[in-house]
DNA sequence: GTTTATAATTGACCATGGTCAATTTACCTT
DNA sequence: AAGGTAAATTGACCATGGTCAATTATAAAC
């Protein structure tokens, strides 16, 4: 199967939803984003946008992305934690700004695992990314004895995604009426999950 | 607030609802189930579906609430595990049935975390029916000193929620062209999370 | 410049979940 | 038995996401 280049028209299209979808983001919320809305903002009909976005979860997944890999490079920079508390600091950011909303959480949830499948997405890309920035920090801090040593970093990495997933189904279930943040709740699982037999 | 005793029709009406929708979904899968089917089979209006259940989502809960409780109720009866590997196959029928249908773990999974909040919800007491049976396993575990002793059973317990949770979106994500089943991905997890220090 | 093939877009239409003012039914009181 | 009151039910209506045959714009071929 052969595919032809999209044209000027196209791209522009794209990045008109992209940016009135954006728009409506930052002011309303990820929850308030309405199909209806973006195009009727964007001057385009509706099947439109759902030739350029599977669905509105799709639409949902581009945006939600570029905001995580705008995290995993702040986490990327802060360089190699240097204790299993830092990891938490660390994280911080991320978790907060999944914490603001029940559907950027869904979102992430639903393309979560797919490994490699089809790279393109957003969403897989940076989960790719962060399991593999998770494991060369652990593989640096098992060298330096602050992490376990008895399993391999790839593993402790895919668990520390297990935890993060937890602590925001909680924070997510328990309506906030919750004490926690989603990254102190974090940090007794990482304790845990990562530190030497004593 | 005074509630007055629900009214012999109610409970009738009730109980056909569910029944019919227990028929559907065991004939044709959790996500074939149709709020228009229900009610029209039933032979009662739509309205009346959503003063029983608050929406289609509170409908499934109850009919997975069910099946999650006769589950617990064969892992019960098989008895405290002798080994990690043992948790797993405990675990297996409980957790292929989640695995069957994508909604059933996206209802599990919005009502996961509600700890004790509101008790009557069927899913709730389930999640804490499962936790509690899992931290008396491993409470017992830690005493024959087959699994680590260096934190609480309770957080042990937390701990393979988590991963039960991680596996089974592992599982929807990959669309099964994945090799591993939830169960034969969660042990390697249970051991790196359960084993005693060496 | 005309023709032609394919990309891009359109918008009427559908599927499905959910709401709520109005109506009917059941129960209690006198 | 009549009347009153709250529970239970109704169904027309709405909100929102998603589809697809038909139409229009673009670029390549001649």
């Amino acid at each position: 199967m052969k595919t032809r280049a999209p044209q000027q028209r196209r791209l522009q299209t794209r990045a008109k939803l992209l940016e009135v979808a954006t728009q409506i983001v930052t002011t309303q919320g990820y929850s308030a984003l309405r199909v209806e809305d973006v195009v009727e903002q964007t001057g385009v009909a509706k099947g439109t946008l759902f030739s350029h976005f599977k669905d509105k979860d799709g639409l949902l997944a581009v945006l939600i992305g570029a905001q995580v890999m705008g995290h995993l490079d702040q986490m990327e920079a802060k360089g190699v934690p240097h204790s299993i508390d830092e990891i938490t600091h660390h994280l911080e950011p991320l978790l907060s700004f999944i914490g603001t909303d029940r559907v950027i959480f869904d979102v992430l949830l639903r393309y979560s695992g797919s490994t490699g499948a089809q790279v393109d997405e957003v969403i897989t890309a940076g989960f790719v990314r962060q399991i593999t920035l998770f494991a060369s920090w652990l593989s640096e801090m098992q060298q330096v004895g602050i992490v376990r040593n008895d399993t391999s970093s790839e593993m402790l990495a895919e668990g520390i995604q297990a935890f993060l997933n937890h602590v925001l189904a909680l924070w997510f279930c328990t309506e906030h009426d919750n004490i926690d943040t989603p990254s102190t709740a974090l940090e007794p699982f990482l304790q845990v999950w990562l530190r030497p037999a004593v």
